[in-house]
DNA sequence: TAGAGGATTGAT
DNA sequence: TCAATCCTCTAC
């Protein structure tokens, strides 16, 4: 069953970036359905210095992150990368969570060809690759996560407290003190986990 | 309009 | 440890 608009909507993002811990995130691909059940996430808000809305600082680029809950925000990072986050929260409040790790469940095999490799515990290990894995791009930017071609699913996985596992968020030390907020979850001892024993003491 | 830098990755 | 690579934002 998609996840439907009250799901994301009028709570707290860190809540929500929980909540999305072991539900599925799947793309429709010429007519093939890709995707798995997400197992790392991190949580964004206009109140610290990591989020791109800081200050709720609005431009062209992050403008997705305004609208209300539910939609897709797909950005290039590095040039390279796009990184899938989901907008949380109602109208005017650019909360987001950043999906960082898949655990492959429909369509491996076409992921592996995108990814051009047959290892299966590295193609959706971070949030750049699980987003060329299930051929995500900014042409997704926007749409709706209950969309045709792109949605999010109840996958009836009910995570116990002691499998959630928060950390510091990764590649944000930009963000001073903010870099340190526990706001990155994963599923505890997943190996698809982008970085399974997070750097805490790295500088 | 030029210049700097980034929510990463994979090779060295 | 570092280059790839290009879009976005800021300052002039």
């Amino acid at each position: 069953m998609k996840l439907t608009k009250e799901f994301y909507s009028g709570k707290d993002v860190v809540k929500i970036a929980k909540g999305l811990l072991g539900k599925g995130l799947f793309t429709a691909i010429n007519g093939n359905v890709i995707g798995g059940m997400i197992v790392e996430t991190e949580a964004y808000s206009p109140k610290e210095r990591g989020s791109h809305a800081y200050q709720n600082r609005m431009t062209n680029r992050n403008a997705v992150m305004f609208k209300e809950g539910g939609h897709a925000y797909v950005y290039l990072c590095y040039g390279i990368h796009n990184l899938f986050n989901v907008v949380t929260n109602v109208e005017g409040k650019a909360d987001a969570v950043l999906i960082r790790a898949l655990e492959p469940v429909k369509g491996t095999q076409f992921m592996k060809e995108n990814m051009k490799t047959i290892h299966e515990k590295r193609i959706t290990s971070g949030p750049g690759k699980l987003t060329k894995a299930l051929g995500i791009d900014r042409s997704h930017n926007a749409l709706k996560v209950w969309s045709a071609d792109l949605w999010l699913e109840d996958m009836n996985i009910k995570l116990k407290k002691n499998e959630i596992v928060s950390s510091p968020r990764v590649g944000i030390d930009y963000a001073g003190e903010d870099a340190l907020l526990p706001w990155r979850f994963s599923i505890k001892d997943n190996p698809w986990v982008s970085n399974p024993l997070p750097k805490l003491g790295k500088k």
